[in-house]
DNA sequence: GTGGACATGTAATCTGTTACATGATTCA
DNA sequence: TGAATCATGTAACAGATTACATGTCCAC
């Protein structure tokens, strides 16, 4: 799965701008992908060049000029092909939790306050989620409503057992 | 946080080979982060280079030699400052999930075994992630604990929205 | 006139993986 | 003799980010 994979997927529905794209990529999406204009842009280059989507330069009123991508058939043929290859595994990489596992190297009340800070976002992040499913729930397919299920259960988890994690930390602070 | 964080941290506690090191980063750590040893060998010749560590060749009867990696004074002050440098955010980036998202252009046999073969990849996950809690257990610091709790918590947490989500899935299937 | 949303793009760089290449030693 | 584990390394490539660069249009 790459940027090109995601584009395709997203133009499925209907003509999006670059721009449009990394809106939808940081709302809906950022749970589990995200990608910056560097990335978006070129690739739409690639795309159209590849036949896979048309652009259209739509005028607009009160704003400047946009590139609309239409995915074409070829495209949906390559979306396809995708969506049948071989699922990759996730991949996680957590700063936190790497300092947490080196945390004997770090002053305890140091530690604590980067907890309580990670603790806040994950609450931040839980409650973005929430609006988001209240939000968008009608709209949802059963899958994406899955999708979005998971991110709740698991921010609601992280919270859980961070707070309970904390607390205990602060207790063999005080011996 | 990359490699060169990760593999100093390792170090904290005493001399490791690349080949050691590569171990480590897949049981305990393989959770939160990875490296492959394309990566791990070129970044301990850089390590060895910038004075953050030194090697020694280690003769093994039995076995082919390994070069032993011990971290330096400037190694250790280079790792501090790692740890007291700001936060990176997690990054998560899921294949699977794109595929719920994107789920209504794959039929629904398809993907509801999609599914069900990664509900079996996270039971697997749960297993391997308690096994190593009772293994582990008592020599592990308080934050280490926490890590490998919110990774367990987190694991059930898929199992039980995702095993709910396939139920759903199969009833909308049967109309 | 300035800040903010809208809008597009590129060049330099980073960071890592994959595939390849090599070789010792043990055990069945 | 061949597979498995131990052990190290490199070259080609992939995939992305960051910083830079530019510009429109609106509202305050």
């Amino acid at each position: 799965m790459n940027s090109q994979d995601v584009i395709l997927g997203l133009l499925m529905k209907g003509g999006l701008s670059g721009y449009d794209i990394k809106h939808r990529l940081e709302s809906i999406f950022s749970y589990f992908y995200n990608a910056s204009y560097g990335t978006i842009y070129p690739t739409l280059n690639k795309l159209e060049k590849e036949g896979f989507i048309t652009k259209m330069s739509v005028i607009q009123e009160g704003r400047p000029n946009k590139n609309v991508y239409t995915i074409t058939e070829e495209g949906r043929a390559q979306f396809s092909t995708y969506l049948k290859s071989p699922i990759e595994p996730n991949e996680f990489k957590s700063d936190v939790m790497t300092r947490m596992f080196f945390g004997e190297f770090l002053e305890k009340d140091v530690m604590l306050g980067m907890l309580e800070d990670h603790l806040q976002k994950a609450r931040d992040n839980l409650n973005r989620l929430t609006d988001m499913y209240q939000a968008c729930m009608p709209g949802m397919s059963p899958t994406q409503e899955i999708c979005i299920q998971i991110g709740i259960s698991n921010s609601k988890s992280v919270i859980e057992t961070l707070s309970q994690g904390i607390e205990r930390l602060k207790k063999t602070n005080e011996k």
